[in-house]
Formats: structure tokens, C-alpha cells, sequence
DNA sequence: TACAGAACTGTGACCGGTCACAGGATCCTG
DNA sequence: CAGGATCCTGTGACCGGTCACAGTTCTGTA
């Protein structure tokens, strides 16, 4: 019956029915619009009856809140930019940055939150998304970024944005991130070849302004102990193609080698694509392993062996971090921890 | 000097000096704020001297646009989802999705609008992508999806949601779409093989409830004509080990084999895999022909000789679709132009 | 000179929530 | 039984824009 009276006034009132409002709902339900604005926000000091009242009243009105206004009142956004901070042609190549998306954009959802996908590739659009961030469209960010330094990332601490990175930023800013242990998990990766017989262990690097760039290569130095060998290692940028060229320059230079670490599971796949075409038996002639356990090294045939890192909980870590920054309460930086998958390469 | 008015009255009136607002600017220009309010919206009947004392009142106080305020003004909310209807699977393994938001991004980006990222792989994440659409949370959808009916874009239609999709949507309803022209790209590029003198051309399809799957199958079938061998297609799922197992099942039914079209890049990718394993030369032996661009040709070696489609032109008419759509203005559906761009596997 | 209409401007209602505040009811406690 | 605490509720101001409307000035034309 109130729903009737509502539905006839709503059509009478107006052509286009509009969406119906808190009031509309507080009228139904017989109560006003602050008891279901209390209801909506966590339930507290609201009596059983009027919670019945007002559940059924929002079932029978259809009706949904109105983000606009709230954000307006309350002056949140509900959302956080996803900013990557990265040439496009990275977000192509490497699944990692699909797999991260993913995560966070799950983790949002959860909490009805929304993520918004901010692409700064060029210095233009480094520009335009400072001023996106700092003109309050967003609560908060999560900064993707393989480099370890950036000037956004600088202006954002300043102005006062609830940022969190992925991976270490190297800069001197305390700034909160989720990490792994990169030294840790590439020496774990380096005995594991080591165990397995190899001693010419070869290692394609990742660029070295990047954390996973530097410090992959720093845990493989440290296990290598004496057996290191400056010539047994090449820089790539994380691509594929990188990998392969990578690869070939070290079969150059040191035909011996009887294993590669790759500091990527893409740079590992275009290691094997050159090993392949040197005539090089994986893993019979030489072992692979990969870094990431990023979806390809599971397709990959023949499988990959790499360092799991755990994408999902690194993304809602992220999520996590950045909530509690924008609540007020300081967060530090995580380290999640990595495993060692092994499959067919090594 | 009116300037220094109002930072000291922000300043002394709160501890937090708040962000200017349109009657902060307006104070500051000496104008009303509907004055402003006109400015930020085309500038139609603003008097030069008035534009100009509140385009330095802008500049001087910082002003920035609330978003949220504006939305429950206009009852817009300044923003598009970007709607993938896949399995996450997809995301990661073809890096056309990729491209396609890129590109969405860049033209709203361009248009100071913002794409939230809407994932709709699994039922549950359906239902609340559904709800959070038709609650008005955004102004339009770009549906992409490469299978061609779905419950979701029929009931966004229901609703009354400016929607467009990628790629031909084959169920009976009229959605506005941009798509190409799939069975003429695909003769072209069995005609393209034929012309280059090969005669056993094998055809790695996509699945059948998608477009792409069964319009170049159409395609590729009347080019063939008489040449037509129901032996020499196969299915794959747009994986890359889909097209290597693929590629795989054909050579064992037609080991003279000289050519293959896939109907996708990552595909093609696959095939070669496959073909490498047999040992047979790519295009000495057997030449390989792809379908998208998907960047991954221009990189993969060798590099694939494909079908074009234009991405960002893709995404940017898809834009420009919905916003008309958005504004009153129904729209038909736009097909694009392909290119064929020969590379070294065919 | 009068007057229509264009160009410009200010005012205030409104969008749909949140939140502070002022009560009212009920219950416990001394 | 007074009086305070606790629980619950309604009221209305407020967030920062947009937009309809009314009013003013200015120009051009009869």
C-alpha cells in the first residue's frame, strides 16, 4: 500500500519517474530520512522495528544511494586511482600489470569502491593526472611503478595524497608500499640452481633504476659467492625481446653457461625463444628460471620455474594500506613473502 | 589584495584552510557566482572583463572543480565503465584488451572524464557489476566482449544504459557497435596467401559464439571456394596454446600443409610454436598469417604478417558512440576499415 | 523617443546525501 | 521518585556545484 502510494506519486509527479531518494524511502518506511541515512552508514542507534521498516522500505523503492552525494557530503570520492606510471608498451608485455589490476580492482569492489585507471606515460600525462589527484577526484592511490624514483610520486607525498607503491621506491621518501624480498627470493632462486648441479649460472637482469632491477641481481651476486662472474650477466628492460637479446649475447660470450635466471618470466621466455634457436635444449642443455610466476610461466611451454610472487595479496595489501592512510592511521611498508615454483625449465 | 582577503579567511576560519570554491572565486573576481558557474560552462554570455577577472581568480586562488558537487547537479557523473565480459584468463593472454583500454582512456582523458575499470567474469561479479551500473554510477558502458550474447548487455539495455559494444553484438538487439568488416578482412588475407602462391592453407578459427570465430571462418571459407577442406580448420579459444594445440592436431591430419591463418596474433604465435616443435621453418615451410596487430606481432620474431585493426580508433569512435548516445543523439553502428600488413610469416 | 530584444549579471532553489544537535522515551540507580 | 545515562528519533543546516528566473544595461529600429 505505501509502496502504491509511492509508485503512483512518482509517476503522477513526474514523466520520468526519478530514481527514488532517502526520503522517499524514510516516507515509506514511516520515518525520516536522518533514521535511514543512520541505517546506511553502519546501522548504529537504530531500533529493530525501524530497521525492519526501512529494509523493507528500500526493497519494495528499488532504491540505490546516490555516490554524487554522498561524496559531496562527505567529501570522500569513493574511489582510488590505479596509476601506472609506465610506457603503454610495459602494460602490453607484461601480465604482472593485468594481474595487479585485477587484484585491486576485486579488492575494490568489496568494498564498493571503484577504481579508476590513470595512465601516465608522458610527461603531458604525468601533468594532467597531478592535477586529476590533487583536485580530490580520487581518495587515495596506488602507484604501479617498476622504476624506483618518480617525480609524481614525489609531488603526490607532498600535496598530501594517501599513496601506496608496489615494490620498494628507492628514493629517500618513507613512503608505504608492499614489497617482496627481492635479495632474499633471488638467492633462494640462485641456490636453487646451484643445488641442482649448475655452475655457470648466467643472470639477465633487470634495468638498474628499477628495485627488482637491482636488488635480483644483488641476491644472485651474494649466493654466487666466488663462483660470480661478471661476464655471466646481461641487463634487460623486462620485455621479451629484451630476453632474447639478452640471451644471445651471453651464449657469445660464454658458451658454457648451463643455466639463466631471469629476472622476469618474460625476459625468461625470450631467453628460451633464443636458446631455442642457438639449438639449446631446455632444461636438458640449459636450465631456465623465471621471476614473477605471472600467468605466462604456467602456459608456457614447457612450463616455467619461477619465484611466485603472490599478486592477489600484494594487490589487496595495496587496498588495505592505502584505506588505513586515508582513515589517518600511518601504515609501514609489508614484505609478503615468495615461493619457489618449480616446473619443467630447472 | 582580494586575494590576500580570502587566504587570511580561509586560514583564520579553519585550521584545515579549505579548498576554494566557485564563491571563493567569485568573491575574488568581484562577481557572482553564477558569473563563474557560466565561465566553467562554455562562457556563453560572460562579458570579456568579467572572463577575465575570474579566469585570474581561478589562477590566483587555485580553484579546482568539486566533481561530486557537479554531479549531483547535473545528475551526470562524468565517467564511462569499461566493461570487460570475459574470463580473466583473457585479459592477461591477449594483449588487444590492453589496447583497448589504452586508447578508452586516452579519449576520455581528453574529454576530463574518467573510466572506471568494471570486471564481469563470474556470476557473482556480474550481478554486482549490474547493480552498480544501473544505480547510475557512471554514464555509459563500452561493452567488450569478444563472445556475442550476453545477459548483461541485454539487461543494460532494459535499463535504459547508454551502452556500446566492440565487435558485432549477434543477438537480435540494436546496439550501437563499432566494429570491422570481419568477412572481407578475412578473404583478404586468404587471398593474400592464395595470391602468394600457397595452396593448402589451414585456418585456426576462433570459438563459434564469438564474431571473430565465425565471420573470418565465413571469410576464409568463400575465398577458399573450391579449395574449401573441412580438414583444414580447427578451433582454437584465442589462448596461445590453443593455437599451438591447434596447430598441432592439423599437422598430424595434413602434414602438407603450407600455409595458416589464425584468427588471432597470440594464435598465430601459438601455430608457430608448434610448427618449430615439428621443425618446420616459418615462412619457408610453412607460412603463418595473424589477425589483430596486436603488438605482439610487431615484436614476436619474426615478426607476423596480420590483419590491422585500428585500435585506437576503435576505442575513440567507441567514445565518441557512447557520448552521443549519452546525449540524446542515437547512433548506428560503425565499421572500420583493416589493413593487411605483410611481415615476414607470409 | 519608445520599445523590443540581445547581452550580461545576480539571486536563490535544488540535487541527495551526512551530520550535529535537540529532544523524547525508557531504564537504572540512589 | 528525582535525575542521569542510554537509546533512539526528527529536524534542518550544509557540502559545492547548476540552472531557471528576474533584473539591468545596451543596442538597434520604428
Amino acid at each position: 500500500m505505501p509502496l502504491g502510494a509511492v509508485e503512483s506519486a512518482l509517476v503522477t509527479s513526474a514523466e520520468t519517474p526519478r530514481k527514488p531518494t532517502i526520503r522517499d524511502v524514510a516516507r515509506v518506511a514511516g520515518v525520516s530520512h536522518g533514521t535511514v541515512s543512520r541505517l546506511l552508514n553502519g546501522g548504529h542507534w537504530v531500533s529493530p522495528e525501524a530497521r525492519e521498516a526501512v529494509e523493507a522500505a528500500i526493497a519494495s523503492t528499488g532504491y540505490t544511494a546516490n555516490h554524487a552525494a554522498r561524496s559531496l557530503a562527505t567529501g570522500r570520492s569513493g574511489s582510488l586511482a590505479f596509476l601506472l606510471t609506465e610506457s603503454q608498451q610495459l602494460l602490453f608485455s607484461d601480465p604482472i600489470f593485468a594481474l595487479l589490476l585485477r587484484g585491486a580492482t576485486e579488492a575494490l569492489a568489496e568494498r564498493s569502491m571503484t577504481l579508476v585507471l590513470l595512465i601516465a606515460g608522458t610527461d603531458a600525462e604525468r601533468e594532467s593526472v597531478e592535477r586529476y589527484v590533487r583536485a580530490g577526484h580520487v581518495d587515495g592511490v596506488l602507484l604501479v611503478s617498476s622504476h624506483e624514483s618518480d617525480a609524481l610520486l614525489a609531488s603526490l607525498v607532498a600535496a598530501g595524497v594517501p599513496t601506496v607503491c608496489s615494490g620498494l621506491p628507492l628514493s629517500d621518501l618513507a613512503i608505504p608500499h608492499v614489497a617482496i624480498d627481492e635479495v632474499g627470493a633471488a638467492r633462494e632462486m640462485t641456490a636453487h640452481l646451484l643445488a641442482a648441479g649448475h655452475r655457470r649460472i648466467a643472470l639477465i637482469a633487470g634495468p638498474n633504476d628499477t628495485p627488482g632491477g637491482r636488488l635480483r641481481l644483488e641476491g644472485y651476486r651474494a649466493e654466487m659467492g666466488d663462483r660470480f662472474d661478471e661476464t655471466l650477466v646481461e641487463q634487460g628492460s623486462y620485455k621479451r625481446s629484451s630476453g632474447d637479446a639478452a640471451m644471445t649475447r651471453l651464449l657469445e660470450r660464454a658458451p658454457d653457461i648451463d643455466a639463466v635466471f631471469a629476472a622476469s618470466d618474460v625476459m625468461a621466455v625470450g631467453a628460451i625463444d633464443a636458446l631455442r634457436r642457438a639449438g639449446r635444449r631446455v632444461p636438458d642443455d640449459v636450465a631456465v628460471a623465471g621471476f614473477d610466476d605471472s600467468g605466462l610461466a604456467e602456459t608456457h611451454s614447457p612450463p616455467l620455474t619461477t619465484m611466485r610472487q603472490p599478486w592477489s595479496q600484494i594487490s589487496s595489501t595495496m587496498v588495505d594500506m592505502v584505506l588505513d592512510v586515508i582513515e589517518g592511521h600511518p601504515r609501514e611498508a609489508v614484505v609478503l613473502p615468495t615461493t619457489l615454483v618449480e616446473r619443467a625449465t630447472a
